[in-house]
DNA sequence: GTCTATAGCGAGATAGAC
DNA sequence: GTCTATCTCGCTATAGAC
């Protein structure tokens, strides 16, 4: 007789809320407190219980859902970079779209590319914020600089391309080194260290995302156009 | 009787060599290699054990040298600090008082601010350019950029004064934006990731400092000129 | 999928012999 | 000043109960 055992008398709907249990959630969560964590200290100053701790699960699932420490770092590392370059190329791809046979701006070429990266500091939610100097930490970094390349070279190809269409008469080196100073610069400000605002004792806000990226376009802008005369 | 005790046999110059040991020495080989090692993968990232290795002394002397391992990261940091600012602060020095009551030209103080950099990380001593990437690492780090601060804020103020007297008309924000732009432009090549090298199909190489630098200069003192316009 | 318990290791620092 | 030995702690990762 196949009777009466208890898991039996469970509804459908009950044993669906108790199997998959808050998995999705717990992983983001893991997520969101790496990242903070990895974006100061770096990933040699994180320990997988303190992830643990600050997600509010317990010390064996950063390796259950991510296989590693380092497994988690590439994660944090791989789900915003996807967002943010899928908005970048949209960007700059639009811009050239717009212009037509003739020739884009650079200034809207740099604003594409740079305006995805404002709105993410500039958001309301931390975990972009954090994402961002995590980016600033890892592209100043020997060891981990290989993982820029993953995730950003296609991109960037993307925007030199652009510039060589609005400054057809730029030469190749030229344009590299401006990309170079200016990726640089992002960085920098991605960083958000707070440097600026005590420098200039007041008179910048790097929280002022919106200043600093309207200072980085308009500079940059004169710049790769002065270069491409050289 | 004041007799054969065995010390007595050795000459002065015997005894001075065996005493005091090769202590300076080896102090000397625990920063190279903690220069090496932090420049790579930064303070988490390295055991004093590591260190002790590369210098070939035991690993109880980084602890006696320099009290701790934070100790031995400050030492490595605050070494060549002290020789990089006083050839700055000069060189800016130099260029004002050449040009008497006139102005001095931007292109001069950009190059007196960056020129001992470029020889840093153009010098023959592996140590300079691991000291080099070092800073790089960190100011883009949000925990340690109050050690940025402490050693380099004097001479920035010094930068700044000096473009002040190049450009009396440039507003304060402007300067500092474009300096925080220099600034970032600066360290990313003093990080030296190769990745210029990579993106450029070897156009432009990061190892001819001389090359970045060069470029580094021109395209600034531009950047500064027009800013001040603004 | 989750958690307890622990294996196995290596860290930073120091006491005390020399 | 140097080195041996060791203390104490915390780490990453996993085996196995639930």
């Amino acid at each position: 007789m196949p009777h009466a055992d208890s898991s039996f008398q469970k509804t459908p709907a009950a044993r669906k809320v108790a199997a998959p249990k808050e998995s999705p959630q717990r992983r983001r969560r893991l997520l969101d407190a790496a990242e903070e964590l990895f974006s100061s200290r770096g990933f040699y100053g994180v320990t997988v219980r303190q992830v643990a701790e600050m997600a509010e699960v317990d010390v064996a699932l950063p390796n259950y859902y991510f296989g590693s420490k380092r497994g988690l770092f590439d994660a944090v590392f791989h789900r915003r970079a996807e967002v943010l370059n899928e908005a970048r190329g949209a960007g700059i791809d639009a811009v050239i779209a717009a212009a037509g046979d003739g020739r884009p701006s650079v200034e809207d070429i740099l604003h594409a590319f740079i305006q995805p990266v404002l709105e993410a500091q500039a958001s309301s939610d931390p975990g972009w914020r954090n994402y961002c100097r995590l980016v600033a930490q890892v592209n100043s970094s020997a060891v981990f600089a290989e993982m820029m390349s993953t995730h950003f070279d296609e991109l960037i190809a993307k925007l030199i391309s652009a510039l060589r269409i609005a400054l057809p008469h730029a030469k190749e080196r030229e344009l590299y080194w401006a990309y170079h100073f200016l990726t640089g610069a992002l960085t920098l400000t991605m960083a958000d260290t707070g440097r600026i605002d005590h420098l200039s004792h007041g008179l910048c806000h790097s929280a002022d995302a919106h200043d600093a990226y309207r200072h980085l376009v308009t500079f940059f802008a004169r710049g790769f156009t002065a270069a491409a005369n050289d």
